[in-house]
RNA sequence: GGUUUGGUAGUUCAGUUGGUUAGAAUACCUGCCUGUCACGCAGGGGGUCGCGGGUUCGAGUCCCGUCCAGACCGCCA
């Protein structure tokens, strides 16, 4: 028997027991007189003590050899401090040890294995087995595991069956790049990892299934982020037989439930905005609503003046900055700079104090007098106190980097309340995207989601106003799941493939299978699709995504700590047919 | 693919205008210490300044290239 107790079990009402403990020798502290250790496992830390009265010699000095992250059993009687830790659990007791093993010796380790570590990035993911060992991590990891576990509760309460579908399938070339596989037993053909389950998931309603939920891996082979990673965790679910509302109604309870049983907290309301007024009211189809500064387009009351840069502006559109009168000259230079930089690109702003005394004082008053500042102060919101940063230009662009705007100076201000849950559902997502390289739409979403039905003829017409039944759900700011009501029938489809540019065999090579499984009695479908590491994160108050997954990969997609990936050996090559060809 | 920041002791970092033997903290090792818990005190070891080239009397510092890492843009149906 390795272990009686854990390290984080034992209270003064266990003084005079013989206990057994197991762990790793967090820290020692030598005395002379008496030698304490922390010995620490996933439940918490307990205190021995080897004292040069009470314990033989031998021990002591075996006890002092003993290093950090040395792995030890210990046998002895719990006994009451002398001088008690309240910062401890178990701070009242600690073990005057009678029995010593060393389980396993340990290197130094390369960073401390504290909460607060010295160890950088790429140090904790090369021995992430240490860093795994930290609370924050662990802790992370522990809170995982109960975010999934209130899913699979929650939506088995629902009558939804967990049904895993396959990850060796078929690669297309919709959407983002297919990591692919090569198949060693059929020459010259590969596999694909799925990018979601998709197309499986709508084959589980044709099936019959009618509630479908899976935790799933998908993987994508794209660009990483700090928030994103080439394989993710999908919260995936398909219902059959439902509308918009339906599922709205029911991840908005999912939703609900989690934040209540993670957080005790209620969410009292659960707005929802079109894509359109999101992109109108905050430059984005994520808007973190945590907090005001919506926009204010000002085109009617900026561009009567003589200023050329609002006159020949497509849009004209501010924020109040809430208390932003108090910035000096030199911070607003500073704001300015940050929205010059290449990646927000935007060429200058234009911004008009509001005075206490309610005048106003701005960077174009050659142009613009008392009355039109207090018209866009009207527009934008802004209260006495407040600052009114202006941005012009085309519209997509313009309202792109007042939304970065919106966020940075929100992030600075302190708005964005780790504590604080603001869902919102983003609905009536456009159908299709234009891409400019490939000259031809896209699918928003996917290639599967049905359009408005009073909207299918526009798409003869006019296919970029096409509105789909689609919907994102955000998360103070982030996009957590999205989904839509998907096509059922094989006309419907064959007609989105031919507006995507998919010829008619094209479309059949790719996904005849779904098309045909559509002419066998499909019923109505939806669904959508929570992105779990994100969600976790969030829930954790936490923007990176990192720490609340064991085994990451970097910036690059390489797993430091096993090497991967990595060049493979002639014979596998040419077991797979497969000749490398480095340019 | 692009923009940008960084790479100096085991680790996290400092290093001024290019100038003597490259520092601090922490970790590690040794000794001391009768109640520690971020223990304390004294001492010690530890560096190819990412790599390659160049400028210079002289390069951690300046220039070019390259590799690695982070953030962001493109990309991510």
């Amino acid at each position: 028997m390795y272990r009686s107790h854990h390290c984080g079990q034992l209270r003064t009402s266990n003084i005079n027991e013989e206990v057994t403990l197991s762990g790793w020798v967090q820290k020692s502290r030598d005395k002379g007189f008496v030698i304490w250790i922390d010995l620490r496992d996933r439940y918490g830390i307990t205190q021995l003590i080897f004292d040069a009265e009470r314990t033989p010699e031998a021990m002591v000095t075996l006890a002092k050899s003993l290093g950090r992250e040395f792995v030890i059993q210990v046998t002895g009687t719990v006994i009451e401090r002398t001088s008690k830790n309240p910062n401890l659990e178990t701070g009242d007791i600690e073990i005057l040890v009678s029995k010593l093993t060393v389980l396993n010796t340990a290197k130094v380790p390369p960073f401390t294995i504290e909460d607060q570590t010295d160890g950088g990035e790429e140090l904790r993911m090369k021995y992430r087995y240490l860093d795994i060992r930290r609370n924050p991590v662990k802790n992370n990891l522990i809170f995982r595991h109960k975010v999934t576990q209130e899913v699979r509760s929650y939506l088995s309460s629902q009558e939804f069956i967990e049904v895993e579908t396959p990850y060796l399938i078929k690669s297309t070339p919709e959407g983002a790049r297919d990591f692919v596989v090569p198949s060693r037993m059929n020459e010259g053909q590969f596999y694909a990892l799925p990018q979601s389950p998709q197309t499986f998931k709508q084959l589980l309603m044709v099936g019959g299934m009618d509630k479908y939920f899976q935790i799933v891996k998908c993987f994508r082979d794209e660009d990483l982020r700090a928030d994103r990673q080439p394989e993710f965790t999908q919260i995936d679910c398909e219902m059959a037989f439902v509308d918009q509302e339906d599922i709205l109604n029911i991840f908005e309870g999912l939703t609900r439930h989690l934040i209540k049983s993670i957080h005790g907290k209620e969410i009292t309301s659960f707005p929802r905005m079109t894509y359109d007024e999101a992109l109108k009211t905050y430059g984005n189809d994520k808007p973190d609503i945590r907090f005001g500064m919506q926009f204010g387009e000002l085109n009617a009351v900026a561009q009567h003046k003589d200023f050329g840069v609002f006159n020949s502006a497509e849009l004209v559109v501010g924020i109040a900055v809430p208390g932003g009168n108090s910035f000096t000259r030199k911070e607003i230079d500073g704001i300015i700079n940050w929205l010059k930089r290449p990646q927000i690109g935007a060429l200058g702003m234009i911004y008009s104090r509001c005075n206490e005394d309610g005048t106003y004082k701005s960077s174009v008053d050659k142009f613009y007098d008392q009355d039109d500042l207090e018209k866009w102060a009207k527009v934008t919101g802004a209260q006495a106190g407040d600052l009114v940063c202006v941005l012009s230009g085309p519209t997509n662009k313009v309202r792109t980097q007042l939304s970065a705007l919106r966020m940075e100076l929100a992030e600075r201000l302190g708005l964005r309340n780790p504590k604080e849950f603001a869902p919102l559902w983003v609905t009536d997502f456009p159908l299709l995207e234009w891409d400019e390289d490939s000259k031809r739409y896209h699918a928003m979403h996917h290639p599967f989601t049905a359009p408005k039905p009073d909207q299918i003829k526009l798409l003869d017409t006019d296919p970029g106003a096409v509105k789909a039944n689609a919907y994102d759900l955000v998360l103070n700011g982030n996009e957590i799941g999205g989904g839509s009501i998907r096509i059922h029938d094989k006309a419907t489809q064959a007609l989105m493939f031919d507006h995507l540019g998919f010829t008619p065999e094209e479309a059949k090579e790719q996904f005849g299978f779904l098309m045909n499984a559509f002419e066998y009695g499909a019923p109505p479908h939806g669904g959508l699709a929570f992105g779990l590491d994100r969600l976790v994160a969030i829930l954790g108050g936490q923007e990176t995504i990192r720490d609340f997954i064991a085994f990451p990969k970097n910036n690059s997609g390489r797993d430091v700590m096993i090497d991967a990936p990595s060049a493979i050996d002639e014979t596998q090559l040419n077991e797979l047919h497969l000749k490398v060809d480095l340019k």
